[in-house]
DNA sequence: TGGTATTCTTGTACACCGTACAAGATTACG
DNA sequence: CGTAATCTTGTACGGTGTACAAGAATACCA
């Protein structure tokens, strides 16, 4: 009714944007980027640009189908280095890489792993990675355990990171999460309390900020140091057992 | 009107559960582990217990409470183990139990990470982790660190473990991504081909099954001791730079 | 014992959602 | 120029979360 006024002044003109598939989900990228996932709607992104829903399904099909191609579009944005680096320094930078993909989009990233996930540019990063663990001696009994692992807390981890807080939109919560880990019983929590100013808001469980805006740099890095470290090490040494 | 009858017959006696929180929560749980947290809803949570959707709402407020509370209660049933241990088998002995649980209730684990977070139980375990660390010899300045590094590796691995695949319900789904891995391209794709044996729906971008029906226990198993492997080696050796 | 206050439940309503579908408008093409 | 393919419009259906007034059941106190 209101918005058909908008709609009848359009009429046997272009709509506002040409309305193709890779608009469509430009249009959802950005939707998403500003309002999150849970906000997003069909409906919202068809007023967004000008349009009837059921525009948007001739063209991309339902909702899940517009979220795999947003993630899919994301995903061509994590780019593995192209250089012949050594396992170690090539694994490092295809791990920052990724995180920083992540908190460049976090909205969109929090979809992989709940969503969306097994999207057509994993196939090039999983050969690329494997290739890499091949070269730098992984024996292979060992190869599927070691990508899993990798890939697994890596990927995890940074969801984790910027997985979205409790009633985020409580601004009361915050204050009252910090006050109350500021006044945790020694007795209980000993740990806690005399390495607090260490851990409140910056460890997993103990913050009241996203990830997004306080992320865990040096965690981060800490991580994917003891896994190379680790892998590396076996090789050199040989399983051991 | 078709279910006021059973309402009106029960009229004057007490509705066929007492319908406290404690119940809603327990009956929220297992809708939740038949059908996924994609379909429940309050209307079907209500109709179950045969009570008219508001009445939960007194109980436990909105939607987003309901899952906390769910996510709560299931939190309580991941025990630290309470053996004085050495941090190695200790932290091993936590991680298996917290797996353990995530594989019990699937549904209710893929919540952990994405919706609620940060819950009341979370404190216990974190003194517990840190106490452990510290024992074990961890530097002050590389505690949050190495907790956050555990608990991120761990608690993410085991998210994307169990995380839904696309498109789950297609079930032709399925057989496609089998066979587009058995045809990749040998030129493109060299050491998928060489070790798709052994990668082909155990790895992640690799599989069509989830976690819950074929679940990454060698992985798991090996992401674990990478980390405390190098943790411990870093602790005996130094941080050394 | 009777009445008032609290506790809980009902019934209804609102605004939103995803999406199916027929009917139109627009465009491309022979 | 007319037919066929391409896209868009309207509209409708069944579902969702949840607010809210009204009522029933219960507890408690005179």
């Amino acid at each position: 009714m209101d918005n058909k006024a908008k709609k009848k002044s359009n009429q046997g003109t272009l709509p506002s944007v040409p309305l193709t598939k890779t608009a469509i989900v430009t249009a959802a990228s950005r939707l998403i980027d500003q309002g999150g996932a849970k906000e997003f709607s069909m409906r919202s992104l068809a007023t967004a640009m000008g349009v009837y829903p059921a525009a948007l399904y001739w063209h991309i099909g339902d909702r899940s189908q517009l979220l795999a191609a947003v993630g899919s579009r994301w995903m061509r944005g994590v780019v593995p280095p192209a250089m012949p680096d050594d396992w170690e320094t090539w694994t490092r930078e295809l791990s920052r890489r990724y995180r920083a993909a992540c908190h460049r989009h976090p909205n969109i990233a929090r979809l992989i792993g709940s969503e969306i996930l097994n999207e057509q540019g994993g196939l090039a990063i999983a050969e690329a990675i494997i290739a890499h663990l091949v070269a730098a001696g992984v024996p292979e009994s060992e190869i599927v355990d070691s990508y899993n692992s990798l890939t697994g807390s890596v990927v995890g981890f940074v969801s984790l990171e910027l997985a979205q807080l409790a009633e985020k939109d409580n601004p009361s919560w915050a204050a009252n999460t910090a006050a109350q880990l500021a006044g945790l019983d020694p007795r209980r929590y000993p740990n806690l309390v005399r390495y607090m100013d260490r851990l409140a808001d910056r460890a997993f469980s103990l913050r009241w900020t996203t990830g997004a805006d306080k992320p865990f740099d040096e965690s981060y890095e800490y991580l994917i140091d003891r896994l190379i470290d680790s892998i590396k090490s076996r090789v050199i040494r040989g399983p051991q057992q």
